[in-house]
DNA sequence: GGTAGACCTGGACGC
DNA sequence: GCGTCCAGGTCTACC
C-alpha cells in the first residue's frame, strides 16, 4: 500500500488573506507559480530534499468581493507526494517568504497609518520569491521587455534549466499547471549562453544570467561569493544592500530598487516606464518622461519607509479597476495588459 | 556627470 | 508570409 501524499496546515498572521496577500504583485503570474482563480488555489513546484514536488495552497472557498471571515483562517498544504520532516519544514520556509507570512499585524497597521487609504481592503503585504536569488533572476527577466516575454522567459528558463516533477498524483496531472522547479544557482552557473539565448529566449540577458547565478552558486563545497542571509539580514544597511546590488550584471537603478523592495526594504521606489503612466494618467502630472519620474518620485517622498508601498498599490488598484480583482486574473489573458502601453 | 546608441525579443501593422 | 517598426532597462563609449 503506498503512503498518501502529505498534508499539512500552515498558520497565518490573524489579518492575513492568502487570495489578497499572494495576488499583490506580477510575480504571481510567473512560472512556476500558477494561481486557479476558480478555486483560489495557488500551485508551486519546489525544489526538495529529495526531488521536486508541487505543493497546493489553499485557505477557504472563491469569492468575489473581500471577505471578513476567512481572514486568518490557516492555510491548508497538500503536496504532490509524501515529504520527509525535513522537506515538510523546508516547503514551510519557502511558503512563508512567497507569502511574506513575516509581516505580522503591527508591521501592516504601521503602513496603514502612513497611508490609510488601504486599510478598509488590509493591502500590505507583496508577494515575492521563495528565494533571493529567483527574485533577482525575474527582476532581470522583466527589465527592457513587455510583460509577455518576461512570462514567456520564466516559463522557459522553468521548462529548459528546471528540474522535472516525477511524480503524478491527482495534484499534478489534474490541477497543476507547471511541473518544473526554478533553476538553482548551481544549474544556471553551468548553463550555456547559447542554451539561455536559444532556447529560454532571454536575448542579451544571457551572460548576465550565468554570471549572476556563479555569484550565487556553491561550488565544491564552498559557500557562494554572495550570501543570501547577508541581503536577508534587517541589521544589514539599506545602502550597503542597494550599492552591492548596483554592482551586479545587469541590475541598473530600476531593478536595483525593485529587489530592495522584495527584500522589504520599501523606502525606493523602481522608476520604469510604468511609473511615467502612472504619473500622468493617475497623477495628472506632465513635462518629460524624466521630469515626471521625478514629480512621481517627489509625490511618494512623504510616504518615507512605506513609499513603494502606498506606490504600488495605488497603480495595483488602477489594473484592478481595468481588469477587476487581482484573483481573478489569468495568465493567458489578463497577464498580457502589464506594459505601459496597453495601459 | 550626462547622454546617445546598441543590445534582443515579440507583438502590431502594412503590404 | 514577409519586412518594418516599436516598447522595454542596462551598459558602454564618448563628450
Amino acid at each position: 500500500m503506498t503512503a498518501r501524499p502529505t498534508r499539512m496546515t500552515l498558520s497565518v498572521p490573524g489579518d492575513y488573506l492568502l487570495a489578497r496577500d499572494y495576488c499583490s504583485y506580477g510575480y504571481f503570474l510567473l512560472a512556476p507559480n500558477h494561481w486557479d482563480p476558480d478555486t483560489h488555489t495557488l500551485y508551486r513546484v519546489l525544489d526538495l530534499e529529495d526531488s521536486p514536488a508541487v505543493l497546493a495552497v489553499n485557505q477557504g472557498p472563491p469569492f468575489r468581493t473581500l471577505p471578513r471571515g476567512l481572514r486568518g483562517k490557516p492555510l491548508t498544504v497538500r503536496a504532490s507526494r509524501v515529504l520527509a520532516r525535513a522537506e515538510q519544514s523546508r516547503a514551510k520556509a519557502a511558503l512563508s517568504r512567497i507569502l511574506r507570512l513575516d509581516e505580522d499585524r503591527r508591521t501592516i497597521a504601521a503602513f496603514h497609518r502612513a497611508d490609510p487609504r488601504w486599510k478598509r481592503s488590509g493591502r500590505g503585504r507583496l508577494m515575492r520569491s521563495p528565494t533571493l536569488f529567483e527574485d533577482i533572476l525575474k527582476t532581470v527577466t522583466s527589465c527592457n521587455v513587455t510583460w509577455p516575454s518576461t512570462v514567456n522567459m520564466n516559463r522557459r528558463l522553468c521548462e529548459v534549466l528546471g528540474r522535472k516533477v516525477a511524480q503524478v498524483s491527482d495534484l499534478t496531472s489534474a490541477t497543476c499547471f507547471f511541473r518544473h522547479t526554478f533553476p538553482t544557482p548551481e544549474k544556471l552557473a553551468r548553463a550555456r549562453a547559447t542554451t539561455l539565448r536559444g532556447r529560454c529566449r532571454v536575448g542579451y540577458r544571457d551572460r548576465r544570467m550565468i554570471e549572476l547565478a556563479r555569484l550565487f552558486a556553491s561550488r565544491r563545497g564552498k559557500p557562494p561569493t554572495l550570501d543570501p542571509r547577508w541581503f536577508e539580514d534587517p541589521r544589514t544597511p539599506s545602502g550597503e544592500i542597494h550599492d552591492t546590488l548596483l554592482s551586479l550584471p545587469g541590475i541598473g537603478p530600476y531593478a536595483a530598487a525593485n529587489i530592495m523592495q522584495l527584500l522589504g526594504r520599501y523606502d525606493r521606489l523602481p522608476l520604469d516606464t510604468e511609473s511615467v503612466r502612472h504619473g500622468r494618467d493617475v497623477l495628472g502630472l506632465a513635462g518629460t518622461d524624466a521630469h515626471v519620474m521625478k514629480k512621481v518620485a517627489d509625490h511618494f517622498a512623504p510616504f518615507g519607509r512605506h513609499a513603494f508601498r502606498s506606490y504600488w498599490f495605488e497603480m495595483w488598484t488602477h489594473y484592478e479597476k481595468k481588469v477587476g480583482p487581482s484573483w481573478t486574473w489569468r495568465r493567458e489573458t489578463d497577464a498580457n495588459q502589464f506594459t505601459a502601453s496597453k495601459l
